[in-house]
DNA sequence: TATGTTATTGAACACTTTGTTCGGTATTAT
DNA sequence: ATAATACCGAACAAAGTGTTCAATAACATA
């Protein structure tokens, strides 16, 4: 990719989060990104069709590499899952968001948290499904399967909603805890 | 109130739910509104600040409601909560949501799902803590106590959520089965 | 029924935002 | 050196927002 592509698009990504982190997504103008990411008009639309689009791309970069990374380790190191489960894939989760890179948690402790649990909550169900046989405890078969995937992944978001409120003074370990309690 | 503001406001909820069930909040128009309500621009504007505020009215409408009810009869029929604790109170509220009042069922399955469950869960947070005294079950004593409210709220929401993504074939009382076998 | 009050109307208005276009300039890859 | 391409910036039409105002209709009250 070109050198220049590469910069702006970083220039827009840096700015529009920025942005997000002190205002609400549907208060942001194209006018406010372009100002501050000091990029042309013209050039925004070169690479994003809408502020929706701008949105998208965001959350798919920040997103995919958390859960890529979890689903390769969970293949290369397969016989750490199957022992520990279903807490090492949580804790695991856990950690790559108190790393904060890209300032996920900054984003998910905004006023648009909303916005980036909904992508978020996608990418999990994903991954909760591929890895569904972790969580295969008593309950879970007096329970439709679709529910209860769907409970494992509201939980875990529930959680990670809980913990930006309150500040982050949790650590992972202690997460996964209430976690792993409260599916139990 | 004025006959004439009450059928504007109404005309204007209506063509606003029904607009709703459609689209996206964010792709509807002051135009869209006035022109299937069939009133003036001024007219509202007169009513509603924008159409942010017209959204939040609408939300107090539906929940308040809702929520109202089955606190007050919490209140009249205390002992019947005490007994049945806590599916009582979850079951009355699913018996609610099932008449689909106010097509509260549609807008909560349409597009616009986390707009609403966001509100949902203001009203509902606000029940479960008045009733807290009916989820002490043992786990809760090991979690801490906000924590444990907001994972009942966030089931309460996931298994309404569940229930109309999948077509609503579930009756309440089944619904109220499976929340209590999550949570428990 | 007559009267004063209040809600609604519709059009016009300034303003903001969106998304596009285009000629000129700077950067890149080969 | 050259061709491709990304950027700029200004201008543009189109759509939407929220306000204003005078005229009209519906209302409450006596």
């Amino acid at each position: 990719m070109d050198r220049r592509q590469r910069k702006t698009r970083e220039a827009i990504f840096k700015a529009f989060t920025a942005l997000l982190a002190k205002r609400h997504f549907n208060q942001i103008t194209v006018g406010d990104i372009i100002e501050k990411a000091d990029v042309g008009r013209a050039t925004f639309y070169a690479h994003f069709e809408t502020k929706d689009f701008l949105l998208k791309a965001l959350c798919e970069e920040l997103f995919c590499h958390i859960f890529d990374a979890t689903e390769n380790n969970s293949e290369k190191h397969r016989h750490i899952f199957e022992c520990d489960a279903p807490s090492s894939v949580i804790l695991h989760l856990f950690q790559h968001l108190q790393k904060n890179d890209n300032c996920i948690l900054d984003l998910l402790a905004g006023e648009n948290n909303e916005l980036f649990l909904r992508y978020f909550k996608e990418n999990l169900t994903k991954l909760i499904e591929k890895q569904a046989h972790l969580f295969e405890i008593a309950k879970a078969k007096e329970l439709p399967r679709s529910y209860w995937i769907g409970h494992i992944c509201a939980t875990f978001v529930e959680t990670a909603r809980w913990w930006v409120e309150n500040g982050r003074k949790e650590n992972p370990e202690n997460l996964t805890l209430y976690f792993t309690t409260a599916i139990s």
